[in-house]
DNA sequence: GCCTACGATGGGAACGTTCCCATTCGATAT
DNA sequence: ATATCGAATGGGAACGTTCCCATCGTAGGC
């Protein structure tokens, strides 16, 4: 690989090669069986010899296939979104594309705009994890035959695949749990659900299904910087104790770190008060006596997002939109543990990696 | 903004607004100046008509600027990398930059594959938080006049500016703290060394400073997956009681992450066994008592890798690289603080957002 | 032994920009 | 009045691809 300032374009290639460009391009757009083993042997040579590589950029232009994916990401600092940009990068790998991930930090404008950016590069599909007002620009796209997988979220007016997690099964589990461990009122806390629908299908069947399993049901809905109203919120449902006892069910794992500062803060042992959070974290082992938790399986979720992807690519047709919800784990631990509840272990935890 | 499913091009706008390609080309390129106010009003007229957007592709493939700016992350899963990443995404948006983010996953291999895609989009910046072996090829691409900033590591063989830590402040202000917390043994746990020159400079610091701090130091290196080897790492330095107060210093977030682990299956109670780590993370505060950290402004530094950008950008000839080292701040929590100590928090966090 | 067809190859036009180089026109200097 | 300049604008060539179409053999069918 020689050490020029430019890079060599095909038609060098071609040159050093004595072919023609149109075979060098062939060679690289995948139609290499077209062409005689000699002239691909003189074609690799000579691509070997300049350190060639194609230009993404022209073939964009002309319309060639990009072998990009984009992402659009809600929140890059949310844990859970990175363990799915990860399981979603591996598949892309695999699949032999790229992935080009965008952060909107749940800002419409900026949502906005990187979704223009990654148009404008022309990706094969999207994969959109996003608070989104505007189903129109999205909608748009998958109009255009766009390949458009949503995550986590579904769009209202958009009629696109989903992969996620199975938020009423999620929040079924969460009841059977609780109740199972002797908890008798619970309260829901969630960001507000406004504008993410996994935050409402988990809130809607909390609210729907609390009392079949005995349980008294409670909703808090903020955000989450609103340490105050969190902590009087917590309190407030601590507060009215009627004897029966108490548990806090987290809506994501935001929310399950900012339930556990405001209980810290109140001196409240976990376990008497249950704590449980959908979403695995890190730390929720350490933190003692360790958080329950529903964990996400989020490789799969990426790996899915993806083969969603290459499907609408290979079909013509556009044929109805599927929706893939996956089932949590539940990771049972000693926060949804009341004293004097006997054969339940506290301590160790069978996930250490 | 029509509904056309192919966008509009500059010859159409320029054409809906009676004017030349070139015009509407000087348009968008900055040169605004140079038009009549009348004709700048036709051009937005039509491109606000046509729903007009720049085709970056077309662009790039000329040469003009392309805005992107290619980062590559390490280890995508690592807080602390996402923390500077979303840093640097905001100075990015700042600047009017975009931001094009690979993750490597620690792999040469991967690094390689994604150095080159990004290249291929004729990024005009690249912040680079990698392992590899090869500053061959980063160096050329430095060679070749891209801007470059190495983050958090330096690279063998590669005279480009850095940003990161002051690495041997941290060591010193740790080896400080403990000292004073009473502390006289500390074992410092670190990741191998080997491949990241930032792990390098902490241990070297520690190995050169611990003596003078009148602290008798031990390291221990190892890949984090070895759970069985930090146990016994752990232990054994623990058990070699002679009487002293022993802490454990871990060397980034990730270290503290699987080091409270093995001080949890050891049932060890933080504080009488001191614990303290750089890098701050969500959980250290919620972790009992509260792990005392030092933490990173990984904003600033994020901003100061973009500044460094800009910098190189601007100026056409390349003086002496330029060293960035950020001090981190100390969070003082009750893992370093001793039973018996007294005049010391135990509880309470400040850092509450 | 001629026509057809197909397989292997090449030439050139497009893709949507930017940028160099005209061109025009009025104002200022001579 | 003429030459000169600069500001405002436009025309066309490039950038590195892909793809359509043409060309050239040569093998197979009649």
């Amino acid at each position: 690989m020689p050490v020029t300032s430019r890079p060599a374009t095909i038609l060098e290639v071609a040159r050093d090669a004595g072919v023609s460009k149109t075979s060098v391009s062939r060679y690289y757009s995948g139609e290499r069986e077209r062409l005689s083993a000699s002239m691909q042997q003189r074609i690799v040579q000579a691509a070997e010899r300049l350190g060639y590589q194609p230009n993404p950029m022209a073939r964009g232009l002309k319309g060639g296939p990009s072998g990009l994916v984009g992402m659009l990401v809600a929140d890059i600092r949310n844990p859970f979104s990175v363990a799915v940009m990860h399981g979603v990068e591996q598949a892309c790998r695999r699949q032999g594309l790229s992935l080009m991930v965008c952060n909107t930090d749940n800002d419409p404008t900026l949502e906005r705009r990187n979704l223009s950016l990654l148009t404008s590069y022309r990706i094969e599909g999207l994969i959109v994890n996003a608070a989104g007002r505007h189903g129109d620009a999205l909608a748009e796209l998958a109009g255009d035959g766009l390949p458009l997988v949503l995550l986590d979220r579904s769009l209202e007016g958009i009629d696109a695949d989903e992969v996620g997690l199975d938020n009423d099964r999620a929040i079924d589990m969460a009841l059977d749990h609780l109740t199972e461990r002797g908890y008798r009122r619970v309260l829901f806390v969630t960001e507000p659900p406004a504008r993410a629908s996994s935050r409402q299908a988990r809130m809607a069947r909390f609210e729907a299904n609390h009392a079949s399993h005995g349980l008294e049901g409670e909703v808090l809905s903020l955000e989450l910087d609103d340490t105050t109203g969190l902590d009087h919120g917590v309190s407030a449902f601590l507060d009215t104790s009627d004897g029966h006892p108490a548990a806090i069910l987290c809506g994501n794992g935001q929310v399950t770190l900012a339930v556990t500062r405001a209980l810290q803060a109140r001196r409240v042992p976990l376990g008497d008060i249950g704590l449980m959070g959908i979403d695995e974290l890190d730390w929720c082992q350490l933190v003692t006596p360790g958080i329950t938790t529903l964990a996400q399986p989020t490789d799969a979720i990426g790996q899915a997002a993806v083969d969603r992807l290459r499907a609408r690519q290979a079909e013509r047709a556009t044929p109805e939109p599927r929706h893939e919800r996956f089932t949590p784990t539940l990771m049972p631990r000693a926060s949804t543990c009341r004293s004097g509840t006997e054969g339940l272990d506290t301590t160790s935890d069978e996930t250490r990696p």
